[in-house]
DNA sequence: AACGTACATATTGCATGCAGTGAATGCAAT
DNA sequence: ATTGCATTCACTGCATGCAATATGTACGTT
């Protein structure tokens, strides 16, 4: 989430906790998260919880219901205007970064990273290893967003994607699909390192304009 | 917070009550928000308070302090990374508005509104009423953003509006920069009207870009 | 006089208590 | 048997209490 590090209150170890239950898919949307069970499981008292609910309402996650909250459902139109958010916001990225990267504020290291990730993931797809796959396709995208230097940008995105794996297990499970994506990442990567600007962009968007079909036809 | 729910709990009326704090200057930022006097001024108690900070925090409006929270304060530079970041979703959300009214998804009356506002700011602008002014260039923006029928774009523009309020009392003192603001915001007006996609996004961004430089100069 | 230390105070973070309310259940009537 | 209604129950939302801790102050030392 946004920006809270340091403590490591309850409050925090409660939101990881249901974080966590999100992404390995213990709820389904529409379960309703009575705070009292909730403490008792995590071996807290009900405030923590209550924050941590609190926080998940104000980013979306959980929706208010006429008791507590519940987990924010999004039906498919929902998805797809997410997705085209998401677009937008990785495509912006990849124009903030090749245009840092074109002006000389990104490390030759960096480069090398964003490169390593992108064969990690093309092995990860070579070895149908799905785990492996969405870790490294993540962090593909994660690294050109952060290396954007935006933090809004960044903070929106994470929340983005927290309610797209909260909705659907990213889907690499298509080898054809899983492969192309493999290839974008590489021409992606090249763009931005290359610095052209407004090729990173349009081949970002038009990675997650497939993505988004992928997720359309088998939902 | 994102899509309000009709609860009008304590909660949400601190929130509220802080909120409004923020827009009308009476906290400047790194300023503590101590939450027993908040409570008491408030008339609750000290948890809704400390919901409603919590949300806060989650938005990134105030920052956690060694104790409690402080009003989130953003340096010259952060703005500009803000007021870019605003322009991408601006630019998005004239693109998305602009491709439903080609598609004839906007009703006729909605134009009309989008007209009036933008009429409705040249007037405040020409009798230098900075209240009105500001009160119908917000209205102006938040119309597109409506429109766009994404309240995913909704919420992470709401929260960027957020913040730049917060920072700094969005100035449109320059009487010069105002009139070009208004002119801009009939232009706008038309490129959505007539579904011309790409003049809509290249003339928000440069909207922003615009107010950006003015925000530079007199910051 | 300046600096460091120790104590007092203010304030947070978490736990728990209490009351209000929506939801589920059981009973009765048709 | 099914539907309507009343009662009960579970659960939330807000208030308050308590312990932990950072901050500010005063005092003693150099």
């Amino acid at each position: 989430m946004g920006t809270d590090q340091g403590t490591a209150g309850s409050t925090r170890s409660v939101y990881d906790a249901v974080w966590a239950r999100f992404l390995d898919g213990t709820y389904s949307s529409g379960d309703r998260l009575p705070e009292a069970a909730l403490a008792d499981e995590l071996g807290v008292s009900r405030t923590p919880v209550r924050e941590a609910l609190g926080r998940m309402l104000a980013e979306g996650l959980v929706a208010p219901a006429a008791r507590g909250v519940v987990v924010a459902g999004l039906d498919h139109d929902a998805m797809l205007r997410l997705f085209d958010f998401r677009r937008d916001l990785e495509g912006y990225a990849a124009e903030l970064t090749a245009s840092r990267a074109r002006d000389g504020l990104i490390a030759p290291v960096w480069f090398q990273g964003l490169k390593d990730t992108a064969a990690e993931f093309a092995v990860a797809v070579d070895q149908s290893d799905a785990t492996a796959a969405t870790r490294s396709n993540m962090q593909f995208h994660e690294l050109i967003v952060e290396a954007s230097d935006n933090e809004f940008l960044a903070d929106a995105h994470r929340r983005a994607i927290a309610r797209l794996a909260v909705s659907t297990a990213l889907n690499l499970e298509d080898p054809t699909w899983a492969h192309q994506a493999a290839e974008q990442h590489d021409r992606i990567a090249t763009a931005i390192t290359t610095g052209d600007v407004s090729t990173a962009r349009a081949l970002s968007e038009s990675h997650i304009r497939d993505a988004t079909q992928i997720f359309s036809k088998t939902n």
